[in-house]
DNA sequence: TCTGTCCATTGACTGACGTCAAGTATAGCA
DNA sequence: TGCTATACTTGACGTCAGTCAATGGACAGA
């Protein structure tokens, strides 16, 4: 590595977590305004994907994880039977690869839904890194927590809901994160077709279109191909939580 | 706390990992031979709970992780309605707690399903000794991540296989497990009861009932109440497999 | 030994969703 | 601009597993 770079001077190749406008989701937000630079020093930024290009898969050896910086990704599980799970979507500021740090290869398959840059965070340096600064560390816990969360949440659903239930939580769980990214909560365009998110709710595609049909009749959203917008909030949490009504 | 302990003298409350035989499954079998008593500085050993008790709920503040040391431990997320969702469970070994590292509060209630006794790691003691032991960190990263793979491949179970395959794979799982801690692959007692069983799995009781006799019947298991016997292996895996061969 | 409680099993019936099939919109591309 | 492939929608029908209901064991306590 030629990297006789002087203090501080930024080359044209090494990472600005400094100036990336997700720095208050992505890694950085553990990491003290000091100690920043010792991230972007072991981050590979802005490599671009296009729409149905692969990121790795589950032949490819496991070297890092990645950071969604524009765009979106879908993960996924082929079983030798050719059988998909779609596992996760992820939006930018989201880490993916978190699966599979318990092993040699990926343990899913990522793929750019649209075109899509990603950071890259080798995880050797990267777990170097965490060993010394604490609050990353426990950020990256933290991370890796909530994913096992939203795994747990995912089986819940696809154990306990209907169809709308589990289609209506998902426009919820979208729509928050849209939000969060300061971009419309209602007003917003799906990353992904009917088939991943068919597939994700462990759904026929057939069924996700009668109920995306069904809820616009209702009334509670407005839906042309990818482009949605949710009419009516509170309808929809209704509809996540009237099977839980039911219960109590 | 009047522990004025001598240089390397064991006091009777001390956990000894050095001499637990479960130290290859657990995380000693991360830690080197002089690290270890670093470890069993800040774990607090052998805590008992009897069949139905709690180690922690959702409305306790989270402190710790633990470890199981004998019986088994269910894990479920109980919802705001009441419904349940089973979403592990957990052997002498295995670590309990992993999905809770990212709020305030355990993401889920943890309960004794036999007479169990378990190893506690407070989590910031441990935060700081993983931030100390690379290998140590490590496997904590492995073990979650294996964590969210399991639960990746729960999601699959329900959204994709029938009752008899999401049976069939259950049994493979305990199965292993068993096999893994030195006892019998084939002749087991089931820890949990059929409702935990069916929740789990996304199914009802009766379900759960119907495929046992089934399986009975075929000559694959031999099952009296808890008490089960596996006596034609390849033939569940023909089953968990089944799917997969149709699509291929 | 009796009794209550919990757990497991079995049967009959029902319904939500999958499958199959056809038709329609949309996007990519020459 | 038109062509083709892909994505999406809609309808008819079948099925797997859920629900409801009854019964059978196992175990604890009186």
């Amino acid at each position: 590595m030629a990297q006789a770079i002087h203090l501080h001077q930024v080359s044209p190749l090494k990472a600005s977590c400094h100036q990336c406008s997700l720095s208050n989701l992505c890694l950085p937000l553990a990491i003290e305004e000091n100690d920043l630079e010792r991230l972007e020093d072991i981050v590979q930024q802005g490599k671009i994907y296009n729409r149905g290009e692969h990121i790795f898969d589950q032949s490819t050896p496991f070297k890092s994880c990645f950071a969604v910086k524009s765009g979106s990704v879908k993960t996924s599980i082929i079983t030798e039977g050719g059988d998909e799970q779609v596992t996760g979507f992820f939006m930018p500021g989201e880490l993916v690869g978190l699966d599979s740090m318990s092993g040699d290869h990926y343990a899913c398959t990522a793929k750019a839904l649209e075109r899509t840059s990603v950071c890259e965070f080798p995880i050797e340096k990267l777990e170097e890194l965490t060993g010394k600064l604490p609050e990353l560390q426990h950020h990256m816990y933290r991370l890796m927590s909530q994913e096992i969360q939203n795994s747990h949440q995912l089986a819940m659903l696809l154990s306990k809901n209907t169809a709308e239930e589990r289609i209506a939580a998902l426009l919820l769980s979208l729509s928050s994160r849209f939000s969060r990214r300061r971009m419309s909560a209602t007003n917003f365009s799906l990353p992904m077709a009917r088939n991943d998110i068919a597939n994700f709710l462990g759904l026929a595609v057939e069924t996700v279109s009668r109920v995306f049909t069904r809820f616009q009749n209702q009334g509670i959203i407005r839906a042309r191909g990818r482009e949605v917008e949710l009419l009516d909030v509170e309808a929809l949490q209704m509809v996540t939580r009237e099977f839980a009504k039911q219960g109590g």
